[in-house]
DNA sequence: AGGGGGTGTGTCGCATGTTACATGATAGGC
DNA sequence: GCCTATCATGTAACATGCGACACACCCCCT
């Protein structure tokens, strides 16, 4: 012993590594639509415009590679994967078969929540939708159904889920504006919030079975028609979900 | 035009890189052994044991650490962590949630196993279970439920399936004998191929979920047994899984 | 005798050099 | 005028160099 403790944080021995720092400006680059998808680009370019050098480029790509945002071509390039409505259905059945048992444990352990924390996040959704603040009112519903996987407790189930969030941002982000009343995508969520918090599990799988397929329809119903394959979405929603 | 066309193999243009080959290498070590889970390794000595340079040791040990398998420690190096029962009986539920709907979507397209994959792989099941040779009917249970997932038609289930198994393959390879007979477990897959290929899909559903806790149920109190955490198995399943 | 600081070793993270390959342009034979 | 071989260019995959940092050990000072 020196001193009286100095209660200091455990400093983040995490020091942002430029790997992830990358990452981090790879994705923001595909939302903003800087890297195109389909477009052939190389790690030497891209390192020399983020200024760092080839590993940590490399080493981000190859982790977006692994859950297929990015495609390798040997000796040519990589490019961006963006998902088309086969995938973005492949995803939503992963995200029906996912969450809505998610939804279910999470009723089920509602006593963890100490803080009331699914409260407080779907009260600041209400907030955004009544002030038409769209980015806030999303930002709140990634965290809503964050707060219910949390509950749930399973880790993987978090995981994966993240993932396919990250890889359907860039497809959904603009697809509520105009199809979509906040309103209504809000009072969908109520009777799922409602159903955790009274801890009545098969109410909160059914509320959050809802849910996902009513915007799962749309997301889907948008992508087929903004990529103008000859995809007919109602077949595709048939096929791949229930 | 030179020559009345060969008629040759499109060559695989894949040529194995050493990372996939070092990413194979280290799961055969965790299997065999060899690397032992919680102990500190090296990408150095690794690289040196295996003749190759660091770089593609690093990227699949990147990859793996992705998946949680490994994990890096900065400036120290990196350990095997290789699943304890909390995560045995989240990836446990995991398999529960995507599986089963994945045997209904399954029976619902049974019409596109066009050489009846699925009953050649259980008649091989069946055969190895005649032979009491147990790698081989391993070998064949994990082929059946791929064929299933093939014929859910969804690479993102199958993907991540495919990293559970990957990290449970150690956990559980030790686990069927002794604790249950070969044909038990046989028995088991019988309703679910035949659900499927009657196109049954609830039945297929039922006899898929029936399966898979009877099973998560024996891994799991294995693994708590195993490691002699004060957990309970029972509490465990209840928290997580339904 | 005990504690503190210096030092040596081993590690990751990042930078840079090297190699083999894919592709398109170009020159040369028929 | 076509077809082919050669070459120039650009790339991922792999090898290696380098710095900062964590930790263990040991010596020295109190």
């Amino acid at each position: 012993m020196t001193v009286p403790t100095p209660a200091l944080q455990p400093l983040d021995t995490r020091r942002v590594t430029l790997t992830d720092r990358t990452l981090n400006a790879v994705r923001e680059g595909i939302r903003t639509g800087t890297l195109i998808p389909g477009e052939l680009y190389s790690v030497y370019r891209l390192a020399e415009e983020l200024g760092v050098s080839r590993s940590p480029v490399r080493d981000a790509l190859l982790r977006l590679a692994e859950t297929g945002i990015v495609n390798f071509e040997r000796n040519k390039g990589f490019r961006v994967v963006l998902p088309g409505p086969k995938e973005l259905a492949e995803m939503i059945a992963v995200r029906i078969s996912l969450e809505v048992p998610a939804a279910r444990r999470a009723a089920h352990n509602i006593g963890l929540d100490k803080e009331n924390k699914l409260r407080t996040v779907y009260e600041a959704m209400e907030e955004a939708a009544k002030n038409r603040d769209e980015p806030k009112f999303m930002d709140e519903d990634q965290k809503l159904h964050g707060v219910i996987l949390k509950l749930a407790a399973n880790s993987y189930v978090e995981r994966v889920i993240d993932t396919l969030r990250d890889a359907t941002r860039l497809v959904g982000s603009s697809t509520i504006k105009g199809s979509r009343d906040l309103n209504a995508v809000l009072v969908e969520h109520r009777p799922i919030v409602e159903a955790v918090l009274a801890g009545d599990a098969v109410e909160a799988g059914r509320a959050m079975d809802t849910h996902l397929r009513k915007t799962g329809r749309v997301l889907l119903a948008d992508a087929v028609k903004r990529t103008e394959t000859g995809h007919d979405p109602n077949e595709l929603w048939e096929r791949l979900i229930d």
